[in-house]
DNA sequence: GATGGAGTAATTGGATGCAGAACGAGCAGG
DNA sequence: CCTGCTCGTTCTGCATCCAATTACTCCATC
C-alpha cells in the first residue's frame, strides 16, 4: 500500500499484516489506550509465532502506537491531551506541506476518487464511530499519497493514526458531521485554489477537528488509574 | 565490550545502544549508503547476539535510515535527491513548529547551552567533516528538545538524522562554514523575537543548508556510469 | 472488611537451531 | 574477453526453548 518507489517490493509480510491490522483496530477505536497486546495471544490471533508478534509490538512502539514497558505486557498507548495538542500541531504543519504540493495539480481522476471517500464517509455517519474515523483518516493519507513523496507520506500517515488514537480516546463520540463537508470543500480549494488557500484551508480544518474533538477537555474519564498515571511512571 | 555487563537495571538498553550507534555513525559518515549491516556482524560488534540487532534494524528501517528487502542484507539507505529536497521540506515544516513554540520563551541557561553548541561547532569547522555535521545535528535536536514536547521532539530527531543522512552523502565536503553564523543569528532572533520571525529565520537556514549541500548535486545527470555509481558500491 | 505477603502461573527477554533464499566463486560456452 | 549457468557458502526468516521477571491468587493478619 505504501508507495512502490523503485524496485518492486510486494513483500508478503506476516509482519506488515500485523501492524497494519493493530494499526486499524487501534484507529477505529476497536483497541483502546492501556488495553493488553500480550505477544502471544497477538501471535496467536494472527496465526503466527511470538517472535513476529513481538516484532510488529517493536515498529507500532517505534511508531508511538503502543507502549513497550521492560518485562510488562505491551499496551496500547493513552496520549494525553497535551501529548494531543502536540500531534495535532505536527499533523497540521506536514498536511500543509501535502496540499501546498498538490494545489493546481489535482487530475481528474484523483479529485472523483477523493470524492468517492467523501462519499463512503457521508454514508457511514451514522454507522459505528470506528468507520468515520477510518474513513476521514484514509482521506487524508490518500491525499498525502498523491503528492508522490514517499517520505512525507509516511510521516503523514504516521501522525494520522496517532491523531485517530487521540481522537477515539480522547474524542467525544461524534464529530464528523462537519468534516465531510470541508472535506469537499477542501477538494475543491486544493483542485483549482492557490497553495497558499488550499494551505490555510488545510490549517483551518485540522483545527476544526481538533477542537470539536477536543477542545471539550473533560473528556471522558478515564476507565482505569493506569491511564491516568502512565504519562508519569515512564519518565 | 568493556561496558558495565552485570545483570540488573541498566542493562535495559542494549537495543537503544545499538540503535544510537548506528545512527551516529550514518549521521557522521562513517557509514555510507550501501554500506552492508549484516545482522551477525553486527551483533558481534556490539556485543549481542542477532536477535537484538536484528530489532535495531528493524527500528532503523522504520527511521528510514537503512533499507531492509527481504533475505537481503541490511544497508544504510541511499537517500535520492529527491528524497533529500522531500526530507528538507518535512524538516523545514517541523522546525518552524519549533521556533514558533520557543521564541520569546528561552531561558538564559538555554541561551547558554545553545552557544556552547555553536562554540563547538566553531572549534569543530575544520576537524573532520562529520564532527560538524553532528553539532550542527546537536544544535537543531536540542533546540526541539527544549520544547519539552517529546513527540515533536521525536519527528525533529528522526528527521534530522536523515538530513544529516542525505548531507554526508549527497552534500559537497564542507558547507559548516556559513551555518555558524546563522546559527547565532538564529538564537538570537528566538530568544527575543515574534515567532513568525524566529520561524522565517528558521526557514532561511535550513533553505540555505539545502541549497549549499544539495544543489551542486542536480548537475551530475547522467554524465558517466562510475561517478554515478560510485555511492552505491561501499567504498 | 481491608491490607500485606508468599507462592504459583503467566509473560517477556534473549539465544539458538534449522530451512530456504541470495550472494559469489568458478566453470562452460559464445 | 565477456556472458550465462551451477553450486557451495553465507545470511536471513522464523520457530522453539530457557531463564528472569512480573502478574495474579490465596491466605494470614490487622
Amino acid at each position: 500500500m505504501s508507495a512502490a518507489s523503485k524496485t518492486g517490493k510486494t513483500e508478503n509480510d506476516r509482519l506488515s499484516m500485523i501492524c497494519q491490522g493493530i494499526r486499524r483496530a487501534i484507529l477505529e477505536g476497536a483497541l483502546m489506550p492501556g488495553d493488553r497486546l500480550p505477544e502471544d495471544a497477538l501471535g496467536e490471533s494472527f496465526g503466527v509465532s511470538r517472535t513476529i508478534a513481538r516484532h510488529a509490538l517493536g515498529q507500532l512502539a517505534a511508531e508511538g502506537l503502543v507502549e513497550l514497558r521492560r518485562n510488562r505486557i505491551a499496551t496500547v498507548s493513552a496520549p494525553t491531551p497535551a501529548d494531543a495538542r502536540d500531534i495535532f500541531d505536527i499533523r497540521v504543519a506536514l498536511e500543509r506541506q501535502v496540499v501546498q504540493h498538490l494545489a493546481g495539480n489535482l487530475t481528474d481522476s484523483q479529485v472523483a476518487e477523493l470524492e468517492a471517500i467523501v462519499d463512503a464517509e457521508h454514508d457511514a455517519r451514522h454507522g459505528p464511530d470506528g468507520a468515520s474515523i477510518r474513513l476521514a483518516t484514509e482521506f487524508h493519507i490518500r491525499l498525502a499519497e498523491m503528492t508522490r513523496k514517499p517520505i512525507l507520506t509516511r510521516y503523514v500517515t504516521e501522525i494520522c493514526y496517532r491523531a485517530g488514537l487521540s481522537l477515539s480516546s480522547l474524542g467525544r463520540p461524534h464529530s464528523s458531521e462537519c468534516a465531510i463537508s470541508e472535506h469537499l470543500a477542501l477538494i475543491d480549494t486544493i483542485r483549482r485554489g492557490p497553495p497558499e488557500a488550499a494551505s490555510q484551508m488545510m490549517a483551518d480544518h485540522l483545527e476544526a477537528v481538533a477542537s470539536r474533538a477536543l477542545l471539550s477537555g473533560e473528556g471522558r474519564q478515564t476507565r482505569d488509574l493506569s491511564a491516568i498515571l502512565s504519562p508519569y511512571i515512564g519518565g
